[in-house]
DNA sequence: GGCATTCCTGGAAACGTTTCCATACTCTGC
DNA sequence: GCAGAGTATGGAAACGTTTCCAGGAATGCC
């Protein structure tokens, strides 16, 4: 169809082609004022003619901004991660910023590496999603990087951040267990190094202590997501002497190890185990009965994350307020809580 | 701790600091063979103490390559897009690639948008992810654009892509209930805009021919995704006159509400309503009892399309096979099948 | 009418690389 | 001992913008 574009317009093209000289198209590009209605007419015409689009790199050597975030996650098909990446993006989106993303699946060298690659790129932002806060080389770099930065669920020191109240979360389900009578409640929570796990078990620790009930640490499981993981876990706690008699576990893929393994031991829930979930999924909302959930608003957190990181960006370096933002969550009762069965 | 860093070095400070000339330093940062050991030290010696790093809009300006590959999706918070993308972006981090994402939410200025910003960032390729065939502004501006793409689960003219074979999958699922002795199937899809909703009506249409069974329009709900559009659209169906007797739906969101529906109207599967459901959640596979699902590799998906874009990258514009790569979907029989009662 | 502002425009120097060209040196084979 | 190929380095011109500086034309004020 069209005869292959031999070369791109650059904006001396344009200048050439409207007869004025390039700061003025640059003027003109970038709005700024004190520019005469038909000088600008003048270039717009040019512009559209040759379609010219300015050339990002050379814009961002210049004038030492590439408009560009850099989002680090640990897994990106994690969809609570992506959930919040979701609505952050809309937020960049809006303000004419562009997403650059990696995934590093918990391995600290793809952490340093990203780092690096932010560096390089002169990147004007970056967000940090839940990742190890036992990565001290990672830290290191970042405290060498001088740039506006946010924490989403995780804990970096001198940097701002957006959290869930999971210990609140984590408070508010124990005590809900321990209401119904639990003396035994298995918590299943993920990687220990995450921030988000580390709350909710200091939740689940005050639950108890206001209760003066002791805490066996053999029912905390710390282990890395994962449904045959927690299929195993269970099993195992299943097959001790003393059973625990409810389970709070993580939504995305561990509940799901957690039934299998409740009906091939051939328990019910809630009448032989009670179960609470943290992070509501279809699985927990339609499985029967329905399954109690601890949630929060991901989309939301997303969409903070992203302003406040936004406002620091363009606010310069003022050394806010560091103290983290937490949303609330939200405790859903559904029908999978019981009262223990009589020992 | 560290004194505020007054500029970062460039490539300059390190050819003075090392007594050497700028295109030296260049050469050994990029790897260049016949390099001195002598020089090769030096330079490394300084680039470390410098702590150089090479401003990559510099680098992308002069050598116009951004080491940078868009993606394109349009809803990131669906876990079938973020787990392809997951695994593509492996391997372009693989590859010394960063991935620059937007989500367009199925709005057509927000695509066009993008292209744009690709084609001012000057990005080395363009990952297209499954979105409405109907956007001929997009395609038109795609086809001007003149970079290596590859769509997933996307028909763009001139454009290779990678594809679930959605049809064999519609096929499959189809016969298997027409073999069971189903007559009427209803089929939620997604929207219809879609290729792999298309494809998999294709699937359906065809399993009926072949059993010489006309097909109702009324059963395909060719409607945007979503668990309560789900639940008004089967509980519509079941009002109807002429019930189906089973039905097909999307995995994500929607097998919820034809749950949901089925439940408020008092029905049971696989006893009242036989069920398949298209990607496998755990969901589907936790419900009681198990409900039948198609499934495919996204991972793999995304990781195929990644390394095509890299070899056509690589390849420079070699007009290679157009024809699309399909990877085989696979059927996952629970039991949320049966026999439809005799009317 | 002279002078200080403000408005509009152009020229040219950066920004930090890569890459082309030139040059000086070291081999190799005869 | 010399042409020619190959190796190792330096110098300088791009790449496409933004932005600083300067200057001419209006405008306002006394």
């Amino acid at each position: 169809m069209s005869l292959r574009q031999p070369a791109r317009a650059t904006i001396r093209d344009v200048a050439a082609q409207a007869g004025v000289s390039v700061s003025s198209v640059s003027r003109v590009m970038n709005g700024e004022p004190h520019i005469s209605p038909e000088l600008h007419a003048r270039i717009m015409r040019a512009v559209n003619r040759l379609r010219f689009e300015p050339h990002s790199a050379a814009q961002a050597l210049r004038s030492r901004e590439s408009k560009t975030i850099g989002c680090m996650v640990s897994d990106l098909s994690n969809p609570l991660y992506s959930e919040m990446i979701n609505g952050a993006e809309e937020e960049f989106q809006r303000a004419g910023y562009v997403l650059m993303l990696a995934a590093t699946r918990h391995e600290q060298d793809r952490e340093t590496a990203f780092i690096s690659a932010v560096r390089r790129r002169r990147m004007d932002g970056l967000l940090l999603f839940a990742g190890d806060n036992a990565h001290t080389d990672f830290t290191g770099a970042l405290a060498n990087l001088d740039l506006p930065c946010v924490a989403i669920d995780r804990e970096v020191p001198g940097v701002p951040s957006v959290r869930a109240d999971h210990r609140g979360g984590g408070l508010e389900i124990t005590r809900y267990l321990i209401g119904l009578g639990h003396r035994r409640t298995a918590l299943l929570t993920g990687r220990a190094a995450l921030l988000p796990s580390s709350e909710r078990l200091a939740g689940y620790r005050q639950a108890h202590t206001e209760a003066k009930l002791d805490v066996d640490p053999d029912l905390i499981r710390p282990q890395t997501q994962g449904s045959s993981i927690a299929f195993s876990d269970v099993c195992q706690l299943l097959q001790g002497p003393d059973r625990p008699t409810a389970i709070i576990t993580l939504g995305t893929h561990m509940l799901a190890g957690v039934m299998d393994a409740l009906a091939s031991n051939g328990l019910r829930y809630p009448d032989d185990m009670s179960l609470v979930c943290i992070g509501d999924t279809d699985l927990a909302r339609h499985a029967t009965p329905g399954i109690s959930a601890l949630t929060w608003d991901l989309d939301q957190m997303g969409r903070v994350a992203a302003n406040i990181l936004l406002d620091r960006i363009r606010g310069g370096d003022e050394p806010r307020k560091i103290r983290p933002i937490y949303l609330p969550t939200r405790f859903i009762l559904r029908h999978s809580g019981a009262k223990p069965r009589a020992p």
